[in-house]
DNA sequence: TTGTCATATTCCGATATTGGAATATGATCG
DNA sequence: CGATCATATTCCAATATCGGAATATGACAA
């Protein structure tokens, strides 16, 4: 439903769920004893995990393995670094401002 | 309320806020007028990624001017870096299984 | 003081999300 | 085939969030 990476990684748990299955895949009963959820409360957390294609899943028998899906967080990660980007372009242009006030004192 | 900044950042338009206030500082009455919202809507907006310490607020006689918190999105930074350089771990991990297999063809 | 501008807060209905219980699907085994 | 295990989905109540309208606060100006 959501597919907002970001609304995805607004609950805690599904943060803790993913940086998991950055480690190892699990299936779905591991990821609920390991976080101590009822199984089809873990199932919807992956499910939105999912949906925001942040996890992939694989099927094997009647197990499904879920594992953290490296080009799900990209958006996220680039988002970020646009933010510290702008963000140091802003002290660049600080840096500028300074740096031509030290070369001319008191015009 | 909400003090979790991944929460803030679930939604769009805070994250087109901040990105705005990341070039520059803006008074509540910009940030509406910009973004095609009504000044209670901006101000509940703002009152978010402020309880996220996203954002500062300098106040200016009757004008209040919000501006970005690069502080304040360290946090999410930290948290992406880790799962990339948890998924590097994994990777590498793996590149080392595969150099071991080549080294050793049939066991 | 009164009036006005800029902002914040409250109240409300609509909508979305959460967590539990029960049930449905789907694969394997005998 | 029926039984069972692993998982997904549905239904429901509680809670949270969203967007609008009205109102409250706080600062300045006359």
């Amino acid at each position: 439903m959501s597919t907002d990476p970001f609304a995805a990684l607004a609950d805690p748990t599904r943060r803790a769920m993913l940086c998991a299955l950055a480690e190892r895949e699990m299936a779905v009963g591991e990821v609920a004893r390991r976080f101590g959820l009822r199984q089809p409360h873990a199932s919807k957390h992956l499910a939105v995990l999912r949906s925001a294609r942040l996890v992939h899943v694989r099927r094997a028998g009647r197990h499904r393995h879920y594992r953290a899906r490296p080009e799900g967080i990209a958006p996220v990660s680039a988002w970020v670094t646009q933010l510290e980007r702008l963000w140091g372009a802003r002290l660049d242009r600080l840096d500028a401002v300074l740096q031509t006030l030290r070369e001319e004192p008191t015009p």
